[in-house]
DNA sequence: GTCTATATAAAGATAGAC
DNA sequence: GTCTATCTTTATATAGAC
């Protein structure tokens, strides 16, 4: 039986060194986008040099952003459909699952991804994680949407409109300095969800 | 009596270079941000070199994005207030003028300045920028909801929160690309106003 | 795997001609 | 006022020692 080096740096709590890089650079990069984040910013969060990054990816800065970027939207998806697993039945309870995850993770600035990030990309990776996003995450919060209408908690709406403006409600909570934040985000973001849902005409249970 | 040079260059509808620079950097920074827009850039855009714009704004990039972005909030506060005015009395017709008065501009990516683009300015510009902001923009459509909570348009709510809110809602629909944009951002907004409206009570004409 | 050193490119900034 | 040319800094990227 042979056992594989790598095996070994892969087990939990001990993240490879590329794991590391990945954190610090995901972090990184979604706070402030591709273009304000310099190799030297990562390397220097990691104490040690932008040169040993090339190690670990060879593809350099774009490829380090890209597989990031990737990264960080599986990262929400699967943290969303957890939330809204973990949450059970009935519409504001996935929502406000929902809501906790995304204000407990750095924000997801899809404008800047858009406008700003993506454009600097390759078409092929920007296409990819576009349609990530929309899939992992936009279609997820639409089909909760589709769930509550068809048992009747909530109104007809156009569910695709409804969890795109959620997404960026609660998302544009992170814009608020820290030091102006009277309240925590999940408890605003709650208060906003109450009002969206009222809006939407829930009633708990639906028409059962 | 003498004539000013400048005072003629400065006549409606022939911007002087000066005018036409800041036009250009706001488009590209404001789309992009601070980090992404290089120089050379703006100059490209306006068929001249880089070095040119030294002479207009001897401070180089960070005078004038600053300049330039606080040109950008008072254009959005000037216009929200604008079409708050214009569209009379009655929550629903001012919301409907504010939103479409945002949507007709760039974005204004909050999350971006706060995270990326003012952590690279000095402090003090940054501050009066966001001061800016507080105060011409959110402040602005705080009011609005305060004056329809007293005439009883509206439940009670806290009106900051719910104008943040909003303009993170109405914003963020920029973030979806122009190609799969099956309707207007106009409309899109507007119907997300009216669920966030009936959410907080809306009842035309308020108790009167 | 990581480091130092270095090559190369890009971007901010200045000088001086016109 | 704008241009060309140049300088300086910074950043991406590579080479080769260890």
């Amino acid at each position: 039986m042979v056992i594989f080096t790598n095996m070994l740096v892969e087990s939990p709590g001990i993240p490879s060194q590329r794991e590391r890089i990945l954190d610090a650079a995901e972090r990184l990069f979604m706070e402030r986008g591709f273009a304000a984040v310099t190799l030297r910013d990562i390397g220097t969060e990691l104490d040690t040099t932008h040169a040993a990054l090339y190690y670990h990816f060879p593809g350099g800065k774009e490829a380090l952003f890209a597989e990031v970027a990737e990264r960080n939207v599986r990262r929400h998806g699967e943290g969303l459909a957890a939330a809204i697993e973990a949450a059970g039945i009935g519409l504001r309870a996935r929502l406000r699952g929902a809501a906790a995850w995304l204000v407990s993770q750095p924000p997801m600035d899809l404008i800047r991804m858009t406008q700003s990030d993506f454009p600097s990309l390759p078409d092929a990776d920007a296409g990819r994680i576009m349609s990530l996003i929309y899939e992992l995450i936009l279609l997820r919060l639409q089909a909760v949407f589709e769930t509550a209408r068809a048992s009747g908690e909530i109104a007809d709406c156009d569910p695709g409109l409804v969890a795109g403006g959620l997404v960026g409600m609660v998302e544009s909570l992170h814009s608020i300095p820290v030091f102006a934040r009277r309240r925590s985000l999940d408890e605003m973001a709650c208060e906003l969800l109450d009002i969206v849902l009222r809006g939407l005409g829930y009633r708990e249970g639906g028409t059962a």
